[in-house]
DNA sequence: CAGTGGTCTAGACCACAGT
DNA sequence: CTGTGGTCTAGACCACTGT
């Protein structure tokens, strides 16, 4: 267990840091399938928390199904297959700086709330879960590229508002602070023209097409994956345009709507 | 909650009967989805448990998805029906099915000539080559869809003029026909307006958006893939989307032009 | 036997929602 | 303000595993 202080600021709860360094040590290939993890009461001593403290945090990852406990012989590592080399699912941030622009970002709404009923039912989450909002212009080489509008489950990511930098990327610290990897989004994209706020905040005009994006974002839970994050987007049609590879079965999935 | 005593011997845990009477009251009708659920405070001065253990109780239940909590108002019975959810992706077929959706296509150009360059280079073929051009409406219920015009290496395909049936599938001609099978393909996504022409065809005014496509098909020849169609599409806004399931290498490819 | 996870206690402070 | 859930503590007893 790395020793160095845990960050007793009350903004990331404790056990979500000894989650996280946990699972480090597992994505790093510290710790194998079938290994022994640290005992709760290894962890309670070495970190100086209370042995429960520790345990929600070894719970957790059973829960996720990325360990397994045996009642008098120890936690251990589950035989799934984690991706080392664990590359993170690319944001906007990571797309910008691969082409080589730089980006920014206007934060306009960073709060917790209610989830819509939309944003709920794409989560798999019970109507009005708490969600995090996150409103935010995207700038490439400080012109404007697109608006997203995203909702992130509280429960996966809780203390995110106090800690989340407005210029930094959403899923970098997503991994940093939390130990979620965006694996796979299912995305649906359309095109429209701008609503008048957006138009102004993309400094278009209102007859100039857009794509919309509606995006649910997946982290790799164990076996299955777990819906962190929704996103609506409007992206500008004349500085935006996507590149799929797309697979025999791939292009079965184009659908029309009416 | 029901206060008749709890059986402390041991041989149930105090969390597991108290869920078990909080689920009875639930499959019971008793408690409905987005009720209020007893208070972990309640229940712990109710039964005389700690609130530890009544926590502990609640957070399994929304550990299984049948309740949700919210900080600082309650926790609630979740709306979530386990048999009816949910919706999974729909493939073309079977979304046209659903939708009592009948294909055609109007084809109005099938003749040989000599590639643009703009093809040539996408087909990794020499100026000049002879390529089969292929223009049609596509259309559902006889309304317009969009409008497709492709581009198919001679070479791949001689004969493809005289064998094609103007309302079958190319993929399966391909196929049936040539022995070619089209494993992948790359595809440039952007929105825009349509040409008039395109608008007229289309039965839309110039000023709806549209998809505009640009695909490059690859047939499996031994062990290395071959380009073998160049395609250029204008498809409806109003009646299109697209669905992806992006994995990390494909959201790597969104690319910007500026 | 010592060490493990499973459960439980009786407090505590905090952030947040509604009054 | 009160009541809620979210987190955390410093203990405790238990059942179980291995030596």
């Amino acid at each position: 267990m790395q020793s160095f202080p845990l960050e007793r600021d009350g903004l990331v709860p404790v056990y979500v840091q000894i989650r996280k360094r946990l699972l480090d040590r597992i994505t790093s290939g510290d710790l194998k399938a079938g290994d022994l993890m640290p005992s709760e009461q290894e962890i309670s001593g070495t970190l100086g928390v209370s042995r429960m403290t520790a345990r929600q945090a070894v719970k957790s990852l059973c829960d996720w199904g990325i360990a397994y406990s045996m009642r008098g012989k120890g936690t251990f590592v589950s035989p799934v297959k984690l991706e080392k080399n664990f590359r993170q699912a690319q944001s906007f941030t990571e797309e910008m700086n691969a082409l080589g622009f730089r980006p920014s970002s206007q934060v306009f709404a960073l709060k917790a709330e209610r989830a819509p009923t939309e944003v709920a039912e794409a989560l798999k989450a019970g109507r009005n879960s708490e969600v995090i909002r996150l409103d935010r212009l995207r700038l490439a080489n400080s012109k404007p590229m697109g608006i997203e509008c995203a909702y992130l489950l509280h429960s996966m990511c809780p203390g995110l508002i106090h800690v989340f930098d407005p210029q930094a990327s959403l899923y970098e610290t997503l991994w940093k602070q939390f130990g979620l990897s965006i694996a796979v989004a299912d995305e649906i994209v359309e095109v429209g023209l701008p609503s008048a706020a957006a138009a102004s905040l993309l400094r278009i005009s209102r007859n100039k097409p857009v794509f919309l994006f509606t995006r649910v974002s997946y982290a790799r839970r164990g076996h299955s994956m777990q819906a962190v994050e929704y996103v609506k987007s409007t992206y500008r049609g004349d500085r935006y345009k996507i590149a799929n590879r797309l697979t025999r079965a791939k292009l079965k999935l184009a659908g029309i709507s009416v």
